[in-house]
DNA sequence: TTGAAAGCGCTAACAT
DNA sequence: ATGTTAGCGCTTTCAA
């Protein structure tokens, strides 16, 4: 085990105070006016004999950990698992490591998360919320840590944001629906009161009123598991003969949905009904038909959210006012929404 | 911005000194032999106020930060999501944090996630190792920290391991596509000599080899982005049109190769083309005809990662036998296998 | 049974 | 321009 090496050592074996090697490696050479070649011989050292600094010292002694907690509502899902890597990579470039995890939309277990990253000391928090942790939040801000809130909003909090024009997203994707003859268009979504899914709930009832269609709407419980998503599905469409179209409110919710479509009539069910999905998916370039889906603007997101928590961190007070950043959806048209007499 | 909560102000209030406090709160109580009265006094009031002790200076003090990193090539790929989802879990349970990140199977940036690790003082590393990095990883267990290897090993370096049996499942996976009739099997593999991948090709030449049958490959460099990879598949499959099934070695592979399949023509390839791919993947299930995969036994391997990692952290000296444990794939027959005639 | 005090390795105010 | 030194908040030895 070799024996880590400590500033003293560096100080030692040239001679200066630790002071000095301390404003040197943090970059105060220039202002303390410590003489360049000093400064050079020094940096040498550390370079020659690998001398890191120790860490939880560092962030012990200066109340900062550069790190930022991100948590994300499931981490394997592709939509997340992109913002994260890019979230990731902006913030390594500017020095700071990231933690991340999956809320899984668990109230307690975000508690805990949040909890958790407390007791680690990240600097700031970039967040998923699922319902029911405004207070914790609410507390976090107060406290006066940096927090910014991704994908949807938490009422009453005052937050720094970054969501999409859900609304709008939904509205397009049903209108476009629409325009390509469907009439009897169903919405599944989650039971879940996040801002997000009553945002497309609103858009999809918005489109239909404003062309005299009914609303269809199947909200199946969260917490239910892939068999049990796929049984409720079922038995909702088989219900519902004359629907001709469905608006899958979440990829995975479309996910489990295709697989029942794909078994209720392997060769001429996807041909008959129409359908579109909120988030993207690789399942969905291969369904056939390929199904057509709003995508959401991963890269502008993660870049939205990253600059605001980097500004964030850079402020002395996180007194900025808090800023909500609404993005564009775009509608991805495959083939499963196309004109229903076409198919 | 509550103040927060010392270890001092927990002492005061009960006017005890800070020493008998940190005894209890660290389970001594009954080792130092604390009144029972005083134990639960203490116990009562920290749990009142709040009070968390702070994790820095801990573990500057212990030089323990209870906390395992844990470096799988790509987070998103739902094989390493799964398994880093089970690890965690038992982590959390044994008080242990769980620091993730994707090496990208590259070198340099596993070397430097490997150096973040060290700088974050984490307790033991969990590692998917990328060629090129055996001394790093040497150099990790010289010095005395736990390592456990998962889904592949590394050359030369006595680690403990858990991997698959790789050669097995090619093997089985390419006999099973003789016994079903086919006759001329590709192997679609990437270009790396890690040691899950060549034992993979091991097992398919095996299998041809026992059944006088030729071997024909097809290595796509790792670094292709999904266009690449798929222009070099194409073209691969257009040379050989005599060929009648295909192995995939893993299943971003396959999933690329089942992209241009599909479009080649998306009729009746998928029916002539035998598929077999390494890996499941909710892809799979979809395609159509739906693909026969070596599926990994996910939660095992999560197992028997996180136990040997905690029996190492247990350890005063982690001089443990370094073990490697093979666990048995399993072979998901679908659509994509049936008898070649059969289709 | 409990307490005083010495660090863990670093930063930065203060002194020179 | 560089050095001395007091902590950051905790654990643990040694003493009482």
């Amino acid at each position: 085990m070799k024996k880590k090496l400590q500033i003293s050592d560096i100080a030692k074996q040239l001679n200066v105070s630790i002071t000095t090697v301390s404003f040197i490696l943090n970059g105060k050479a220039k202002e303390k006016r410590i003489s360049d070649d000093l400064t050079a011989r020094v940096l040498k050292l550390v370079e020659e004999v690998g001398y890191r600094p120790n860490q939880l010292a560092q962030s012990l002694r200066t109340g900062k950990t550069k790190t930022i907690g991100l948590m994300v509502e499931d981490i394997s899902n592709p939509f997340f698992a992109n913002i994260a890597r890019l979230i990731e990579e902006r913030a390594h470039k500017e020095g700071y490591k990231i933690v991340y995890c999956s809320t899984e939309d668990d109230t307690e277990r975000t508690k805990e998360l949040i909890s958790m990253f407390r007791d680690m000391h990240v600097d700031g928090y970039i967040i998923t919320p699922p319902e029911g942790v405004e207070e914790d939040i609410k507390k976090l801000i107060a406290d006066g840590f940096p927090v910014v809130l991704a994908d949807r909003q938490v009422a009453g909090v005052d937050a720094h944001c970054v969501i999409v024009d859900n609304l709008l997203g939904a509205y397009n994707a049903t209108t476009h629906l629409i325009e390509r003859g469907y009439q009897r268009i169903a919405f599944i979504t989650i039971d879940s009161k996040q801002s997000q899914m009553v945002q497309r709930l609103e858009g999809y009832t918005k489109a239909l009123e404003e062309n005299d269609l009914e609303a269809v709407v199947l909200e199946v419980p969260y917490r239910y598991d892939a068999k049990q998503m796929i049984q409720s599905i079922t038995s909702f469409l088989e219900e519902r003969k004359n629907i001709d179209a469905v608006l899958f409110a979440t990829n995975y919710v479309a996910v489990r949905g295709l697989e029942e479509i794909s078994q209720i009539s392997p060769a001429d069910a996807p041909a008959k009904l129409g359908l579109v999905s909120y988030d993207d998916h690789d399942v969905f370039k291969f369904f056939k038909p390929t199904v057509t889906a709003v995508a959401q603007p991963t890269e502008a997101i993660a870049n939205h959210v990253i600059n605001l928590m980097l500004n964030l961190l850079g402020q002395k007070n996180s007194t900025l006012k808090a800023e909500t950043i609404i993005l564009p959806t775009s509608l991805v048209v495959r083939n499963s929404s196309l004109h229903k007499t076409k198919v």
